[in-house]
DNA sequence: GTGAAAGCGCTAACAT
DNA sequence: ATGTTAGCGCTTTCAC
């Protein structure tokens, strides 16, 4: 008995008042049409006792706004994603909007899709965690009127408003905890190569070493995928090329996994035969046989500040949920690259751990 | 620029057709309603060249089916909830349903309003990890006419369809463990107390000591939560309670990872003055310090699972997503309990790793 | 202060 | 083989 929903003219009719009127009387729109206080009372009783819910259906339809948000990551299973796919649900909510969530599978075809089903379904803003270089789709869907935003996985010519983290600074950062412990012999696990955050991390490292006076042969750089397995692969090749190194410079906590199950199974401890630093933490990471020195991306706050990117571009206040949720907010740089779009960072923190210590070769 | 988006009326218009031939060629009714394929053609081209993309509030608005299903769990970004949510995500997208989501954070208060909220935007079903165990609410929705399918949370006299792990043999399994180690004085730290999962959970440990020839004493229960810091509060009041603990049987992975921080701060080395196994595994678990003895749910069969159930409520043939996705698997038993709603449980896997030894004491 | 009516974009009788 | 029309449930202009 799939008892069907009532509607507003339901209410109406047993409330003794035209649809308008009921209409208005639950719009909080009263005042406004100078509806007398005990009609609005009535109608709002009626629909109290039916348990009426206004369609938002036929409220979409007529106002041309879906109160629906689509984000797109390419696995929602990965805690990173969630995360910022939580923020995303809790951030919009709170202005009335829901999250229409896609998985694209890491595949731009699938993405791709998603993107034009979520559009047909009338988001009014897509954020998109991409999945790889290819992101024309993407402009499209922008140009063509639908506000898209996209987080970390950021491309150069990019032409869309960007959320990441400060990825330069954090990548220096990590690598002077290499340098100053000695390390100059020192393997890069890279993620997607063509990918901003790759490149930006591979250049604070470039840059961290420079001023140390040495410099990071291409050798010493393999991988291309934030992944496990990519960290696992590159750092067999690189012990392979170079069974010198001591040191490794992850730019995932997964590839550093990775490169602890290929450094044991060729018979390298950590530390001590060779360092090991990442970029993510991941929870109880101090429980790990050698908990690792990371880099901490700010994943609830770069949600947040990619839900105010988002709203904002929705002509609306972001509603100051989580504590400085402004993107204005004093640690957070606008940038202006060499393209027109806005470019927003948050600041990530350094976390010393067990995994580096001084070349013992 | 927000450039206007093409309707119906516009192809129809541009194609010299009416709107009705229009919809018709679009929906693959072309046979159906013997148009010319020449006029299909033509109208397909159009609606490319216009990149029409039909409005699916209006069809939603009109067919009366959203083409939506709600999600709500206690926290995307638990890895376990993301889980799910994705399996529910790829799953109903193959039948052309989006998924709505919902963030509950653990809070009941939040989850009846998520409730009510994705009901008014017209979803077709809605699958809950409830937070508590209050679930009218779910139970109101579903008599309703909006089918409701509950997963991992279950709470006894629930009146849904529920989806969970074969908790009862899971517990024993992992009992069992213990027990032939040689382990009597076992602690146990409890998720929500009320909950299904809890109360089987610690059947089965029971269940298992019995044949063993003892008993479990309620003075051995602590904890009260799935959570990290639940499992760090039990951990320490059964070791006030009872120092001579050996061994400690953690309903949650987090749980176990909260009592090897209290452990380790009260001076006992795991396993050697205590052992622990737990339910639910965790990413690069083997690189642990003490890599745990756990059961491991097969999180996505899970969701696949529930999905299915979903699907099935909708009248829908699910699409076998995944490899053995019919909830009529051999391996997964129907089991009825004294409501008549229907419980589909799936089996768990024992993962023995290095966390469990012989009581020393 | 309130009602009648138009219309958002689409589908499905019911014509023809 | 195709067009006409009546809504789906809601908001809002315009009229009284």
């Amino acid at each position: 008995m799939p008892a069907k929903p009532v509607t507003l003219k339901n209410v109406a009719e047993r409330a003794g008042v035209s649809v308008s009127t009921a209409s208005r009387a639950l719009n909080g729109q009263a005042r406004k049409y100078r509806i007398s206080p005990t009609t609005e009372k009535a109608v709002r009783k009626v629909a109290d006792d039916l348990g009426f819910q206004a369609s938002q259906v036929a409220r979409s339809l007529r106002l041309k706004r879906s109160g629906l948000i689509g984000v797109i990551v390419p696995d929602v299973s990965n805690p990173f994603f969630a995360s910022i796919a939580r923020q995303v649900s809790l951030g919009v909510e709170a202005s009335g909007f829901s999250v229409l969530l896609g998985d694209s599978r890491e595949e731009t075809a699938i993405e791709q899709r998603l993107a034009r089903q979520l559009r047909a379904k009338q988001v009014e803003a897509l954020l998109v965690c991409p999945v790889g270089v290819r992101c024309d789709h993407l402009i499209d869907v922008d140009r063509s009127g639908l506000p898209v935003v996209v987080v970390d996985r950021v491309f150069e010519e990019i032409e869309l408003p960007c959320v990441t983290s400060d990825n330069l600074r954090a990548a220096r950062e990590l690598a002077e905890v290499l340098i100053h412990a000695g390390h100059r012999k020192i393997g890069v696990l890279s993620g997607v190569r063509e990918s901003l955050p790759a490149k930006t991390r591979l250049q604070g490292l470039k840059d961290a070493a420079e001023q140390a006076g040495f410099a990071i042969d291409p050798s010493y750089v393999a991988g291309d995928a934030f992944t496990e397995q990519s960290g696992y692969q590159a750092t067999r090749e690189l012990l392979d090329r170079h069974p010198d190194l001591t040191a490794i410079f992850a730019m995932c906590n997964p590839a550093a996994i990775g490169a602890i199950r290929a450094l044991t199974e060729c018979g390298y401890t950590v530390p001590h035969d060779c360092s090991v630093v990442a970029f993510d933490d991941h929870p109880s990471a101090d429980l790990m046989k050698t908990p690792l020195t990371v880099a901490v991306q700010d994943i609830s706050r770069l949600g947040r500040l990619a839900t105010d990117v988002l709203l904002r571009r929705l002509g609306l206040q972001p509603s100051g949920h989580g504590v400085d949720a402004t993107a204005s907010s004093s640690s957070v740089r606008a940038v202006n690259a060499r393209s027109n779009s806005d470019r927003w960072q948050v600041p990530t923190t350094l976390l010393e751990r067990a995994s580096v210590a001084e070349p013992c070769r």
